[in-house]
DNA sequence: GATATATAGTTTCAGATGAAACTTTTGGCC
DNA sequence: GGCCAAAAGTTTCATCTGAAACTATATATC
């Protein structure tokens, strides 16, 4: 004889069917396109530089020079979205490219002097940008949003390991 | 006579040069696009879902019926976005779609009955997903990141009005 | 009730994207 | 030295994306 209700197809009700204003993922990636957007925006109108680009400038300025991939290792962007912004950097003049002497599939790339004075013309407007977010948060709550982001990257870390996610080298 | 050192350009210092790795629009967009990233290769694989369609399917078993312009003010999605899940959702028989009577131009989407059972599996799955994020944050954790989150959105409104981020009606 | 303006949704087009293939060079390994 | 696997970057190709143009309908103005 056919049991009752136990065997059934479980029902789902309203606590296993998710509101997606309330799912973090959801939430963070709103959240993050809109700040993007935002800045894009602003970086392309008055410097003609995508994010991607502005990534190579901030990274090849604060630790430069560096090869393709540790621009990539750094920025967690791909190699061919670096490759992209290392070519339009070039054409620009923003950027130098030399080629490693002791490993000849590598190159060096550094900023040159017009791209250290865009980068020193970007950055404030960047951090004003950051400013205007913040305005709401005290002092410690900045020193919170900190620790959590750094929590909630651990967590996503065992979702997805880092060099799967972008930072491919190869 | 030239004057000295007060009128030349000022030389930034290393506090103005922003570090990428501090950068708050930069973390965020790296957290969120890992997590983005490691969900639609989930939801792509097991159930053929693109995240606007997910988004779709959640929102209209939440809300629906809907009109393709009310999911989009729920989803940030743009309408285009929009319009596309619809097709691919309509293809596939996950949701249904009439005319409204009494204005021809909008339309009434509502799930499908097919529509709430893949609603009603991968649910739990996202919520799994979201656990496993969050399994490093306390309880206090968690509500002080859900205040956080808040303050930023607001602070983001500043940035860029909201029907000017994405979703757009018109 | 004709004309103008706005809205819902779709289509088009030009650019962005990333996985996979490819080229070149390097580093074993025999 | 010769051969094979791996790494650095680039290119290709198929897909995704969103701004702008477009279609159809509705609303406001006269």
């Amino acid at each position: 004889m056919k049991q009752i209700s136990d065997t059934q197809a479980p029902v789902p009700d309203d606590r296993d069917l998710l509101d997606l204003e309330r799912f973090l993922p959801y939430r963070l990636s709103v959240l993050s396109n809109r700040i993007s957007t935002a800045i894009a925006r602003v970086y392309e109108q008055r410097f003609g530089l995508s994010i991607p680009e502005w990534r190579l400038i901030a990274v090849l300025g604060r630790f430069g020079p560096l090869s393709a991939n540790g621009v990539a290792e750094r920025t967690y962007m791909d190699k061919v979205r670096v490759s992209r912004a290392v070519q339009r950097l070039l054409q620009r003049g923003l950027i130098e490219r030399a080629m490693d002497g002791a490993d000849r599939r590598r190159s060096i790339l550094q900023l040159s002097a017009e791209g250290r004075t865009i980068r020193a013309e970007v950055a404030p407007l960047a951090l004003d940008i950051e400013r205007g977010l913040l305005t709401a948060l005290s002092r410690t709550d900045r020193a919170e949003l900190d620790r959590l982001l750094g929590l909630l990257d651990a967590g996503a870390g065992q979702l997805m390991p880092v060099d799967e996610a972008s930072a491919k080298s190869s």
